[in-house]
DNA sequence: TTCGGATAGTTGCATATGCAACTATCCGAG
DNA sequence: CTCGGATAGTTGCATATGCAACTATCCGAA
């Protein structure tokens, strides 16, 4: 796999950050196989951070469609890992992880943490820096658009 | 959308990596919303700059699953964008754009090159140079680990 | 008080993604 | 020559993603 630091044909902003996008899941993924999906690992991990967040906040902070958001939360529901909870807002219901949701995420977490080590290790200490910053300048360029 | 440069909850690389990807995805879908997919239009303009090119070669150089490549060229070549032919290895077939491909491709252009620089606008030259060499970097770390 | 716009969530439809298992073909060692 | 490993591509299955359209609820202006 050679050349890929190089400005390569892909001069598609779209396409590069797409094809990283599937590099590090595949990473992580391998990583976490006899646990859960790396987008309910962020889906997890943000929630327990979050308790009883609605789902219209968590598809804000993640960027997620509430459509996709939907079908995605049901599936981790239907494992046992998290639960909705009615409000005094009778439109949106708080979403928590259960008992079993936090074992999990217990227990993906030294899994996670040699993905992100493995990654981490492929770069110095300054590119793994200006990568968080690159990521997030990026996704703030997508926001200030309306 | 506040903070999304500031170091957040998400410190997985995956999540961030994947938001990014999902915000930059959605900036281009909707500049060619009536011509095709981001992800297709990546394959159309890989390919025409690699005429002939097997599935497999592509597969690499976007690293991207080959069951995945095999759907979404179907799909394409359905629409009518491309076409397989034999080589000389019976295995493989070259894949080439059509006429119609070509033209998908030309008038779909100048509509990613608007998302293109709605997203340059969004940061300075440096960052977006560094952006590059950032997303270049994450990939290739994610493939030395054999 | 009520009505209309905004917000939260779900469903139909379509595309994207990857693993495992499969078939077909190639090629080198013996 | 032949057999077994490697390579190219397809299919079954499951998850992820987003738009459009829908229902239910909230809330402020008239």
């Amino acid at each position: 796999m050679p050349h890929l630091t190089e400005l390569p044909d892909l001069c598609c902003a779209c396409a590069t950050v797409r094809r990283a996008a599937r590099a590090v899941t595949n990473l992580y993924a391998e990583e976490l196989r006899d646990y859960l999906e790396p987008s309910q690992f962020a889906l997890l991990a943000w929630l327990n951070g979050h308790p009883g967040c609605s789902q219209a906040a968590l598809g804000k902070a993640m960027l997620i469609d509430k459509a996709t958001l939907s079908r995605n939360l049901r599936l981790m529901q239907k494992n046992g890992w998290l639960h909705h909870a009615a409000t005094s807002d009778k439109r949106e219901r708080g979403v928590r992880l259960t008992v079993e949701g936090k074992e999990l995420l217990e227990a993906a977490k030294p899994h996670w943490k040699r993905a992100q080590e493995k990654l981490k290790s492929g770069m110095t200490r300054e590119q793994w820096d200006a990568m968080w910053l690159a990521l997030g300048l990026l996704t703030a360029a997508t926001q200030d658009q309306e």
